[in-house]
RNA sequence: GGGCAGUUAGCUCAGCGGUAGAGCGUCUCCUUUACACGGAGAGGGUCGGGGGUUCGAUCCCCUCACUGCCCACCA
């Protein structure tokens, strides 16, 4: 007998030890198994499991399952991510805490060591915590990002695109973090909104030059007055980029200039000539329309000294102070404590001309929140703009396909205007990046030490020295050749041919630039496929008010305590049916406790079946049963498997969910197996055995559907099941999805069915509307009665005087007096309950049911009578809504009538 | 500044060309031998505003408004 309610702390980690000790983790053997491939996204290696990992584990579980089930050689590809600035910065920030010496003092092979101290310490937790979840990985093939396989994949994917020219060192201005004091990706910038100032300097001109600034203006714009000047005004909000100047542009169209391009000014301060250059780039419409530029750390300026041929002269340390290229009293400061300096400074001097406070947008580190610098450097970039093309096409011809399709537009937005991606990374937790240099700026990029050796004696002879780049790669390097490198590439092994191009992508729409086009750009390029067939875009979990979740705020609903708390199948449930397409999902716990209990239905609708002896029958024939009960749950299965198997093929998580919840607790719960009491506990041995039957093989089907998005209470109950009947063959996750025929959806058992329902239905509408106390059990009347209706009055007379609470059922020629009518068809039914009707009650609801079928009959009269519609639209539209009005018409007479003997009554 | 998404019952969301739906919440009733993590019933929406296409629009097109997100070097 089953216990009571189920219990998920005992039963999931039994089950899920005894699924993984199966080896039903692996795929499939069967060497004409079709595969369906995930790999995992990976999370960080020393992570912990968060309410979007669980959402999006679970949605990856449950494809992995059904497709296991569907007979696939289904493979879910587990592993981490080493995901170098975040570990990097734990470990520091341990080592801090703990107060020891940091990184630097470490050494690089010590502090090294320390990161895979701590790897090993930490590594497993977010591995056990998606076992928690479920989640039904082949943890036999399980990868992490720096294991020796990858990092092989990693530096011939290097070596072959350098020399393949897609790979290349450049020096140029990058995002440079002063706080790791590494360059970062564009990606990795998050501009934010900050108080700043435009501060308005006067630069004087060198040389005693003066000119004619105008002061005034007439209507059209034109100046009117004008004042000699003997400086030039530029605004800047990074005032000590001044020391760094080594221009002024201004537009080679502004006629307030046109005369000062070519003559200098005096750079205050530092007293550095320079010169007053013409350049688009300076808008007259902005500021003074005069622009300071700084080559060495602006973008913008960047470009301009490079076309004016001015000099770039780099004033920063990397930690982003101040270094010996300025004069000496500000040698050592910081870039902020040097702003203040220089703005009272200039103040003082008299060549601060205005102060006009502005909010405007500053990069900052995603990571580390300092304020980023442009910093010039050497670094290594990838040829993003030719690796993207094929990527874009891939998606284009729908060689690859997002799900939800709009995603596609980001995508292509993002890679149609792709720039140089820097990989290389001032790190020590990471990819070591395989290049040498040796003498006269000569850069070998080898594999191995021995090979760049060897190409280098080849060209400087036997003595020569290299020196390994210090650099590490940017970990999205690695993460982006996962769908491959996993499957044991550059190695030709068996994975790799059988189980490349995956299936499905799950993953969250923040790093569709990050990951998914990488790996797209990566993969085409380096094994001629898109890694993805599908790429599938699951939502964003926040909290129930829509806000995001972070320890901040103290939102966060930490899965791992839900799970304890709910159980793995509520939580699970709950990810799947709230993983509609369009938008963000905002959890409350309440909504998982919903589907808690939607569990704690099923375990007992189990139970009820076990106690009513619901025994799977060996050999037992659903095309078989002649109960309209049982030819009708055996249609609404047929239809809910289908439903399902498409919504979970297509994926569209809630649609499976909403089908599978729907079915369960409205039909088989609510209607069949109360519908079945009746039998159950009746005398015709032959009903009963064929309702037991059906009843025990519906459960069955549903324990199978369930599986995937409920894997524990459904494993649980298979097994359980199995105590009263035929034994199993095989544990539920390897069991096999059922495919059912259509032809076992019966009309006539559908419509006798929904009769009853309906009937049942009206009644009890009713008996709640007149306050009949349940006690009470009046005589149903039927009047008019058609020979089907009689005969199903016959069929379903201890289901209507069960489910309906009635005395007796009974044919009559005429209402009784004090009865209150309900439509049943052709026939109208009496419910013999005068002791309770209150007659105004009465009279007010047969009006308002009268005027809603009047309603009903004007709207449709309208449509039938118009001659555009009949002319124009489809006939089984105007059949439908012929149908529609006759009934109505029917229902209002019976009505009517009823209404008017009441009238005569009072 | 560019782009994407959303606006449907008190709340959270489905539906996306032919009678407006679900869950939760609310109200009423019920300890009926699977389940009170339950059962029965009820109330509640001019589907953001305005145009247009159509026999017919919550659904398609245009436009406006508001909300959220992403991208962007503007001194």
């Amino acid at each position: 007998m089953l216990d009571k309610t189920f219990d998920p702390k005992s039963v999931e980690p039994r089950l899920y030890a005894a699924w993984e000790a199966s080896g039903a983790f692996k795929p499939s053997e069967d060497p004409n198994a079709e595969p369906f491939v995930i790999v995992i996204p990976p999370p960080n290696v020393t992570g912990s499991l968060h309410i979007g990992h669980a959402l999006n584990n679970t949605l990856q579980d449950v494809l992995t399952r059904f497709h296991r089930m569907r007979g696939k050689a289904a493979l879910w590809l587990p592993g981490t991510d080493h995901a170098g600035i975040a570990t990097q910065m734990v470990v520091e920030r341990q080592l801090a805490a703990a107060g020891n010496i940091g990184r630097r003092d470490l050494g690089r092979e010590a502090f090294v060591d320390k990161v895979w101290e701590w790897k090993a310490e930490s590594g497993g937790t977010i591995t056990n915590q998606l076992r928690r979840l479920g989640a039904s990985c082949d943890w036999s093939r399980e990868r992490f990002t720096l294991d020796e396989g990858l990092s092989a994949a990693v530096r011939k994917v290097f070596v072959q695109l350098y020399k393949q020219n897609l790979l290349y060192r450049d020096k140029r201005l990058v995002n440079w973090d002063p706080q790791f004091q590494t360059a970062i990706s564009d990606l990795e910038v998050e501009q934010k909104e900050v108080d700043g100032a435009y501060w308005h300097f006067a630069y004087p001109l060198a040389d005693g030059v003066t000119y004619q600034h105008p002061i005034a203006f007439d209507d059209e714009g034109k100046a009117v007055e004008f004042e000699t000047r003997d400086y030039i005004v530029v605004a800047t909000t990074r005032p000590e980029t001044m020391l760094g100047d080594t221009g002024v542009a201004v537009h080679p169209d502004d006629e307030r200039y046109k005369g000062l391009v070519g003559k200098f000014v005096t750079l205050p301060i530092v007293g550095r000539r320079i010169p007053i250059v013409a350049d688009d780039y300076a808008d007259p419409t902005k500021g003074s329309g005069a622009v300071k530029i700084t080559p060495a750390h602006d973008f913008n300026d960047f470009g301009v000294g490079k076309r004016a041929g001015l000099e770039a002269i780099n004033i920063l340390t990397p930690e982003a102070k101040l270094n010996d290229s300025v004069p000496a009293e500000y040698v050592g400061k910081d870039r902020f404590v040097a702003r203040k300096e220089i703005v009272a400074r200039a103040e003082e001097e008299g060549w601060l001309k205005e102060i006009e406070k502005t909010k405007h947008m500053v990069p900052h580190g995603d990571r580390s929140g300092v304020v980023i610098e442009p910093f010039l450097t050497d670094q290594w970039y990838v040829d993003a703009k030719t690796l993207a093309q094929p990527a874009l096409k891939a998606v284009e011809t729908g060689e690859t396909v997002f799900e939800p399709r709009h995603w596609e537009k980001t995508y292509f937005e993002w890679l149609r205007n792709i720039e140089p991606w820097c990989v290389s990374r001032q790190l020590w937790w990471g990819h070591r990046i395989p290049a040498w240099f040796g003498p006269d700026g000569a850069i070998f990029v080898e594999e191995t030490e021995e090979e760049a050796y060897a190409a280098a004696r080849a060209q400087f002879g036997a003595d020569v020295v290299l020196n390994r780049d210090e650099d590490v790669l940017d970990t999205w390097f690695s993460s982006a050749l996962w769908p491959f490198s996993t499957l044991g590439w550059p190695e030709k092994t068996a994975d790799v041919a059988k189980f490349y191009p995956t299936s499905t992508l799950v993953t969250g729409f923040d790093i569709i630039f990050f990951w998914v086009a990488r790996m797209m750009m990566m993969g085409i390029h380096f094994m001629g496929e898109a890694p993805f067939k599908q790429v599938f875009i699951n939502a964003l979990v926040r909290d129930e008010k829509g806000a995001k979740m972070s320890k901040s705020k103290g939102n966060v609903m930490d899965p791992l305590i839900l799970i304890d708390e709910l159980g793995c199948d509520a939580v699970r449930f709950t990810m799947t049916a709230m993983s509609g397409q369009a938008r963000d999902i905002k959890l409350s716990k309440q909504r998982i406790e919903g589907y808690r209990n939607f569990g704690t239905k099923l375990w007992n609708a189990s139970r009820f079946a076990q106690m009513n002896e619901c025994v799977r029958v060996e050999g037992f024939d659903p095309a078989t049963v002649q109960q309209p009960i049982n030819k009708w749950i055996r249609g609404e299965t047929v239809k809910t498997v289908a439903e399902v198997t498409k919504a979970l093929e297509a994926p569209a998580f809630d649609e499976a969910a909403g089908a599978l919840y729907r079915f369960v607790w409205n039909v088989f719960c609510d209607w069949y197996l109360e519908l079945a009491k009746p039998i159950l506990n009746g005398e015709d041995e032959a009903a009963k055995a064929e309702t037991r039957a059906t009843a025990a093989w519906a459960l069955d089907v549903i324990l199978k559907l369930l599986h995937p998005v409920m894997p524990f209470i459904t494993e649980e109950l298979w097994d359980k099941t199995a105590e009263f009947g035929p034994a199993r063959d095989t544990m539920l996750i390897k069991a096999e999805w059922p495919e059912l025929p259509a032809e076992w959806i019966d009309a006539e058992a559908e419509a006798e069915i929904g009769w009853l329902v309906g009937t049942v239905g009206e009644i009890r509408s009713i008996r709640a509307e007149m306050n009949v106390p349940p006690s009470a059990k009046p005589g149903l009347s039927v009047v008019g009665a058609g020979a089907e209706t009689k005969a199903r009055l016959v069929r379903h007379r201890d289901l209507l005087l069960t489910l309906a609470r009635l005395d007796s059922v009974s044919e009559a020629e005429a209402a009784p007096t004090g009865s209150v009518p309900i439509v049943m068809g052709e026939a109208t039914g009496a419910l013999a309950i005068a002791d309770f009707i209150d007659l105004a009650a009465e009279k007010a609801r047969l009006t308002k049911e009268i005027a809603g079928h009047v309603g009903e009959i004007e709207k449709t009269n309208k449509k039938l009578g118009n001659p555009d519609f009949l002319a124009r639209a489809k006939e089984e539209v105007i059949e439908e809504n012929r149908e529609r009005l006759a009934d109505a018409e029917a229902a209002k007479a019976k009505l009517e009538a009823a209404l008017g003997r009441l009238a005569a009554v009072g």
